[in-house]
DNA sequence: TGCATCCTTACGGGAAACCGTAGGTTGGTT
DNA sequence: AACCAACCTACGGTTTCCCGTAAGGATGCA
């Protein structure tokens, strides 16, 4: 079984059980080895390589609450982003609330994590799965995510801009302008009413405030 | 310290620590003193009245992962309500992943609970004063609450009558004809324009999209 | 009763969004 | 070169939204 463990999870709680957990599956825990905020978690990996013994294994939370002082990294993704620069094979286990499969799935594509598993009602057994699976070089997506969810529409990195605009109160106008200041295409207003519309009709709504609305319930910004 | 505990949480991880931390501050929580949904809470507590042993403290998440077969009690908020009724003296602490202020203090109104902890970074030790204050019969409130958001508007029920409209993608003339549907004041078209205009002036926003997010965010509806 | 104030509503002009059409560009095929 | 498909964009008409103005109604007070 693994050796060395970092754990990163901001809630003492829940950082605590983990560790009972992971000591009943014979995994020490030190009190190196479990962080309440991303910055220390990215300054342990990078220690631990520097000395020679890295980590195998992060287990962390994806929402961290902020706190004062002002942290580097704020959250999960992030710190993941950062960890596989420095130590690409790390293995990472995400750990948290968060229980849809979409989400999980854009973190195994993106990031490339190797576990995922909600916090839950029988997450303890769950996570036991995971870090058998891992140590075996298997990816593991809990069962106990929420499969059924179909995107009836995927969007674009274009898409999200126009959705990120609205939010930030632009009319369709000033949006073509801004677009255009970026670069991206298409630019024409026309093309921004057309795009906006057929989302709007993939997802079977019939105005911005639906769509502001599915789009925050899917994190899709 | 309390003699009798019941702790409705549905995560097993965090299930757990609540217990040894309990157990830490020498409150034993024997196997019929947890719980991983509200329906079993709200028999356990039942049946410990009717048995002439009843519990004097229950602690609570408030969101509960759907499950099959589908609970009556849905929710922690539920709960409380429902446990209010067959054992007012119940005290009740909140333990839950939401920090706004706003919504505790709702929480404390409305249910007259007992104390707020939310699950945070020094959550052991805050649950730890918490238990020691409601046993002396005073209320807390955790610090560790985020005071400072204020509400720009108070949505009124009309208000959120309104944006729920919104969010049903309907017109504002067809909202008009709903409202005198069903008699709600005022129903003028014109009213609605500008009571819209009003609240977005209010929070400082431009458009539907925007106001929906801080609904949505704010949890006003 | 008369007057002031507040609220609701109707109306109208202008802005933004919605929607179809048509012209233009690009890139690939024959 | 000619053709085609896919895409972007410009344009115009309609609807919806935005916002100011003003008329009508209720209430309170002198």
């Amino acid at each position: 079984m693994f050796k060395n463990v970092l754990i990163a999870e901001d809630h003492e709680i829940v950082s605590k059980s983990l560790r009972s957990a992971l000591t009943d599956l014979g995994i020490t825990i030190a009190d190196k080895d479990y962080v309440f905020y991303c910055d220390d978690a990215f300054t342990r990996v990078q220690k631990a390589l520097r000395d020679g013994d890295p980590y195998e294994l992060i287990i962390t939370d994806l929402s961290f609450d902020e706190d004062y002082p002002k942290q580097k990294i704020a959250g999960g993704r992030e710190l993941i982003k950062a960890l596989k620069e420095i130590q690409p094979d790390l293995k990472v286990l995400v750990f948290s609330i968060e229980n849809r499969a979409l989400i999980a799935n854009t973190l195994f594509k993106e990031l490339n994590i190797d576990a995922y598993v909600p916090k839950a009602r029988h997450d303890a057994k769950d996570l036991k799965l995971a870090l058998e699976s891992i140590y075996k070089n298997k990816k593991y997506h809990s069962p106990n995510l929420r499969q059924k969810e179909e995107y009836l529409h995927d969007f674009t990195p274009y898409d999200k801009t126009i959705v990120s605009l609205i939010l930030d109160g632009k009319t369709q106008k000033e949006m073509s302008g801004i677009l255009k200041q970026k670069n991206m295409e298409p630019s024409g207003l026309s093309s921004i009413e057309k795009r906006i519309n057929y989302i709007k009709t993939a997802l079977n709504i019939s105005n911005n405030g639906q769509l502001i609305a599915y789009c925050i319930a899917n994190k899709v910004i």
